[in-house]
DNA sequence: AAAACCTTCAACCGCTGGGCA
DNA sequence: ATGCCCAGCGGTTGAAGGTTT
């Protein structure tokens, strides 16, 4: 009885992904574009259900993804979101386009949990305790609705050729429109580079010199470091094609999450969010003590 | 030095909902 | 209208590394 697992158990690895997997996943991507995750253990011969290759590509091998530290900002971000939409984890990644949902929910867990547990431990009753007697999934419906609004409005803004956000250089980091390319491009050399880099250092055979994080070497090392993958003639395709291929056949959750990345470094979204929400809230007249709880406790940890 | 305990996070599991025949 | 397939999501697990005793 039940719901039959995705694939067949037998012959399907499970547990960590090996470098050489990661390769031959990437090199497919590169070619074929995410998506239809059915087929890829077909035709790459990994032997990885769909799902966890589709896992390990969002989570992990994606381009544009940050990894380490949280920052402060995106630290309140994250307890924000989560005060207004509950563990949807991946409504607020849509918010931190750098961080996937699993990394998002993993620091709530881990850090956040505790962190808010020990200052809400002095106030008594839980936040989320209030959530449920203020009638929650009316106010995650509004949140829906507040989101499907912004994102249309995003959206269509994309078209306009004069976007404020998009004029802002004195970010260090390579953002404006017509860098976005670039940027997702030293991205997804930095993830791979790093997968290799961790590679090359395992093997006894490698110099790590010839493993560098920095993108101007990397498409060297790419081939280079791939010469015996009986994946051989998909990889030696230059990450320059792959960020190009990816453009143009992607799905429309990649470009979005590039257009998200882009707004993100360039327009301090807490404040873009907060704004957003406050003007709302305002506009409805109806809800200011959902805002008050929300924003108000939030503000209280920092 | 080593055992016990704790923390972190990548990966898995199972459920849900949308699309399609 | 119905059932199947698939992608996506959130909860959970467990291995690995770190810290404490």
């Amino acid at each position: 009885m039940g719901r039959p697992p995705c694939c067949d158990k037998i012959g399907v690895k499970k547990g960590p992904w090996t470098p050489e997997e990661d390769i031959v996943l990437v090199s497919y991507i590169q070619q074929h574009g995410p998506g239809n995750w059915r087929a890829v253990p077909t035709n790459t011969g990994l032997l990885r259900c769909s799902k966890s290759c589709r896992l390990r590509w969002t989570n992990y091998l994606r381009p544009g993804i940050r990894r380490g530290n949280f920052t402060d900002q995106e630290e309140k971000m994250i307890i924000h979101l989560q005060a207004l939409l509950g563990n949807r984890w991946a409504a607020i990644a849509s918010y931190l386009p750098q961080r996937t949902d699993n990394d998002i929910k993993n620091y709530w867990n881990t850090h956040l949990k505790k962190k808010l547990g020990k200052i809400e431990g002095g106030k008594g009753d839980s936040s989320e305790s209030k959530w449920i007697s203020k009638g929650q999934w009316e106010r995650r419906l509004q949140t829906d609705i507040h989101m499907a609004r912004q994102a249309l409005c995003e959206a269509l803004s994309l078209d306009k050729p004069s976007d404020s956000a998009m004029e802002s250089n004195q970010t260090p980091l390579p953002q404006r429109a017509d860098q976005v390319q670039t940027t997702t491009y030293a991205s997804s050399t930095e993830n791979i580079a790093r997968l290799l880099k961790n590679w090359m250092n395992k093997s006894p055979n490698s110099s790590s010199e010839a493993v560098s994080s920095d993108s101007s070497s990397f498409n060297n090392t790419f081939s280079a470091g791939l010469s015996s993958s009986p994946s051989e003639g998909a990889i030696s395709t230059t990450l320059h094609s792959f960020n190009s291929s990816n453009s143009e056949s992607a799905s429309a959750s990649v470009e979005t999450e590039m257009d998200h990345e882009v707004k993100f470094e360039t327009q301090m979204p807490l404040t873009f969010l907060e704004k957003w929400l406050l003007d709302d809230a305002a506009a409805q007249g109806q809800d200011g003590d959902f805002m008050d709880m929300a924003l108000g406790e939030t503000a209280d940890l920092f």
